[in-house]
DNA sequence: GCATGATCATGC
DNA sequence: GCATGATCATGC
């Protein structure tokens, strides 16, 4: 393989990255390590084979005279022939003793990976050996402009957080763009001292979100073809307002200018049909100015707006999550299960209505919620395991004959069985069915948080 | 009044 | 035709 590049030159780096596209890693690989079985990462073979040096993982970036930093990740088509990233990309270890004395401008995150080789190779569910892969872009990449701002408030947040002895509190769920994923072995086997508190952490890592990925991936690296939808549109239309704000609050300041105001009048306002279920959903969009369905930065973010009708200052109805296949939940496991990766990494705005004791519904405020871990790894773990044990047990059903239908009762866990979430048919009606593990047609179902759960979570909101 | 199973309305 | 968000209705 062809080494000829300048170690000290980004451009002479990311020319001869390039090289690499549309070949396999099998292609960079010396004949003797071809169709390899062993473990290693697909960045070190590159690294290794085609640029020649072994790898690192000090605190300075990989080629030390650029300046830049080698990352290799992948992506994936979606049914719909969109592409998305596959993972979120991992950037440094936040070594909590140092971090929270950093400023963010001179931080050892951004010293390691101000300016990254990002190489992207197409994950293929038919291929099964992973060295036939074949890389399909490689190019620099800097921190986008509009999207500096928000990185810096949140490994501000992170830093906080750390300074507040909680670094064992730490969630993905808890940022925007940035976040500190886990790292390292599963469990708790591989835990840090923090310098706050006493409890130690897992260890965890700075890393750009998959969803943000997916949004990189589209607008940097796959642009100019029209492979996906771009229907989303930005909330912020100039950086300015983010100058002495948070997007956070921004966003809560936006809706609250509307604080008080009748739905029906709001709606009549922004030109939303009042029949539609989702009307509450569409009218926060259009009050932060977004014409269409999707905000361009709630999608880089993975925030899913979630509407939360009170009555005498409680939630009316549980919240409800999509239906799960049954199957899919009899094959997980707790770890990576959907349910778990819905709540460990989405972050939800809360949009609050309140129903006064004429039925009038007026928008209260918002605010920016995600599952404490504890409660992720307790209650919803427990709760999971359960229904997972009676899926694949089978579920017991009683046939309740009542005076004008009949319902089915089943043992899948209920709310009032849990402190955090249950399950509860979730379709168009009762023969509205998903196959079980045993060949049987049951009622969707999907998991709900209790909305005393949600009572509890909201009813210190600012 | 609340929990649970059932069902509705919309939009793609 | 289905996914999704939202809500209804019965019985304890």
């Amino acid at each position: 393989m062809s080494l000829e590049y300048d170690k000290s030159n980004p451009i002479s780096i990311e020319e001869h990255a390039k090289r690499l596209i549309n070949m396999s890693f099998n292609d960079v690989l010396p004949d003797k390590f071809k169709n390899y079985k062993g473990k290693g990462n697909l960045g070190q073979f590159i690294e290794k084979y085609h640029f020649g040096y072994d790898l690192n993982s000090d605190k300075e970036a990989d080629f030390k005279e650029a300046g830049v930093e080698l990352k290799v990740s992948c992506f994936k088509q979606n049914k719909n022939k969109t592409y998305s990233a596959k993972e979120r990309l991992v950037l440094s270890i936040i070594n909590y003793m140092d971090v929270i004395e950093e400023q963010f401008e001179t931080s050892s995150l951004i010293e390691k990976n101000k300016l990254l080789l990002l190489i992207y190779y197409l994950y293929d569910n038919e291929i099964k050996n992973k060295l036939d892969y074949i890389i399909k872009f490689a190019q620099l990449f800097e921190f986008p402009k509009e999207d500096i701002k928000i990185i810096k408030d949140d490994w501000v947040k992170i830093i906080n957080k750390i300074k507040d002895g909680k670094a064992h509190e730490l969630s993905e769920g808890d940022t925007l763009y940035l976040g500190a994923c886990t790292k390292g072995a599963g469990g708790n086997k591989d835990l840090r001292k923090q310098p706050c508190c006493d409890i130690k952490a897992k260890q965890r890592a700075f890393s750009l979100k998959q969803s943000y990925m997916t949004h990189i991936l589209r607008n940097y690296f796959i642009k100019g073809k029209k492979t996906y939808n771009n229907d989303s549109e930005s909330i912020i239309k100039n950086l300015e307002v983010l100058k002495n704000n948070t997007f956070e609050d921004y966003i809560k300041n936006k809706v609250e200018e509307y604080k008080g105001k009748e739905v029906l009048k709001l709606c009549e306002e922004f030109d939303i049909s009042t029949r539609a279920k989702n009307k509450n959903a569409n009218l926060i969009l259009k009050i932060l100015g977004v014409k269409g369905k999707k905000a361009k930065e709630f999608e880089k973010a993975n925030i899913e707006i979630k509407t939360i009708k009170l009555k005498n200052g409680k939630p009316k109805e549980s919240m409800s999550f999509r239906t799960f296949k049954f199957k899919e939940v009899a094959n997980s496991k707790w770890e990576d299960s959907d349910f778990r990766n819905v709540l460990s990494e989405s972050r939800f705005l809360f949009v609050i209505f309140n129903e006064d004791d004429n039925g009038v519904e007026r928008l209260e405020t918002c605010m920016f919620w995600n599952m404490p871990i504890e409660d992720i790894e307790n209650d919803v773990k427990e709760m999971w395991l359960r229904t997972k044990k009676i899926i694949k047990e089978g579920i017991q059903v009683e046939v309740v004959q009542r005076k004008k239908d009949t319902i089915r009762r089943n043992n899948l866990p209920k709310s009032t069985e849990n402190r955090v979430a249950h399950v509860r048919p979730h379709g168009r009606d009762s023969k509205d069915t998903d196959v079980l593990p045993n060949g049987d047609e049951f009622t969707k179902q999907s998991f709900w948080l209790n909305k005393n759960y949600i009572y509890e979570q909201i009813k210190n909101r600012g």
